[in-house]
DNA sequence: ATGCATGAGGT
DNA sequence: CCTCATGCATA
């Protein structure tokens, strides 16, 4: 039997791909569930009389990074920052993005955040090149290779230039026959985020409530959300570009719940069985500080490292894994990071 | 409101 | 294996 049991929702990748599911990807993932019953103890992995966990990653950080001097570990922000190159002169034929796969040009963003070379493991030994920059010049560029992201696979029509400060300037608008919108800097999209729950509440719609009704527009490509991402989208916990494209579409639905204002939608619950319930993991405090500390050391472990501190701390692999995609990931969500 | 998880699409 | 967008389960 599947280990899916989840009935994915119909899709709503407004994606380029069509509702093509098999029904079934084998996804051989298997193992998840619960685990530590009781999370009493087990060997201190360093046997000494406690430490807090907090304290042991960062001594064994501390091990491979002293001899730089480099200084604190902690600087668990990587600030998004949208924007940055586009001088002031826009210029006219900008907006080629067309398709949804190139665009997202715009991270740019530099982050000077630190050395990597102190990655020296905590676990084995690597020789960690130490490169530093010696004294913390902000803008040693350094290689930080692989920083480059760029497709919005799902999200197709989201171009997204800035508009920088002020939405006055340019608007050139070269013949462009398509409609761009777009046009949402970090404070636009704030205002509008807050507006919007405001409304929302005003009308008497619970998150959820949006999320579903949200299907019943029925934009193309546009299906229903969960009331997590609502709330993520009121709270600007997405990242950026997952807010730009939400905008839209939760702007469609508010102005047709005031219009229409009163009606119930539809769909209360979907016909569905029975299904196994998931089971989420619960990672207990101290096993957490670790992970954070290990984190903020080396943000992207190999799996070589994320096998150790699995082991170390008595948790799947997979578990710390996933920790850590999450991790970065909530490192890059908007919220206050960006230049405003 | 958030933590951990899944899956599609890319390397 | 990663990133991203999302969601279920929970605190």
């Amino acid at each position: 039997m599947m280990t899916m049991n989840g009935k994915q929702h119909f899709s709503m990748h407004p994606v380029l791909h069509e509702p093509k599911y098999s029904g079934l990807h084998a996804s051989s993932e298997g193992m998840r569930r619960v685990c530590l019953p009781a999370p009493q103890l087990q060997g201190n992995i360093f046997g000494c009389f406690d430490e807090s966990p907090l304290a042991r990653a960062e001594a064994l950080a501390a091990a491979d990074i002293v001899s730089h001097g480099k200084s604190h570990p902690f600087k668990p922000d990587v600030t998004y920052h949208t924007m940055s190159s586009v001088p002031c002169t826009s210029n006219s034929s900008t907006v080629p993005i067309t398709h949804p796969s190139t665009l997202t040009s715009h991270h740019h963003h530099h982050h000077h955040h630190l050395n990597q070379s102190l990655e020296g493991d905590l676990l084995d030994h690597i020789s960690s090149s130490l490169s530093v920059s010696g004294m913390g010049a902000p803008d040693s560029s350094m290689m930080a290779t692989q920083a480059h992201q760029h497709h919005l696979q799902t999200m197709g029509h989201l171009h997204q230039t800035m508009a920088m400060g002020h939405p006055h300037s340019l608007s050139v608008h070269n013949g462009m026959s398509c409609v761009n919108d777009v046009e949402s800097d970090p404070r636009e999209l704030e205002a509008f985020a807050e507006r919007f729950k405001q409304r929302r509440i005003k009308l008497g719609v619970t998150q959820a409530d949006v999320g579903s009704a949200l299907a019943n527009l029925k934009i193309p490509g546009v299906g229903s959300l969960s009331q997590s991402t609502i709330c993520r989208f009121e709270s600007l916990t997405l990242s950026h570009n997952n807010m730009i494209a939400l905008k839209p579409v939760l702007q469609a639905w508010l102005e047709e719940a005031e219009a229409a204002y009163r009606e119930k939608n539809s769909k209360p619950d979907l016909f569905n069985g029975n299904e196994r319930k998931r089971k989420r993991t619960s990672i207990a405090a101290p096993e957490k500080r670790s992970l954070e500390a290990y984190f903020a050391i080396q943000p992207r472990p190999s799996s070589e490292k994320i096998a150790a501190i699995a082991e170390k701390l008595e948790l799947k692999k997979n578990v710390v894994r996933v920790w850590f995609c999450n991790q970065r990931q909530k490192q890059k969500r908007m919220k206050y990071s960006a230049v405003h």
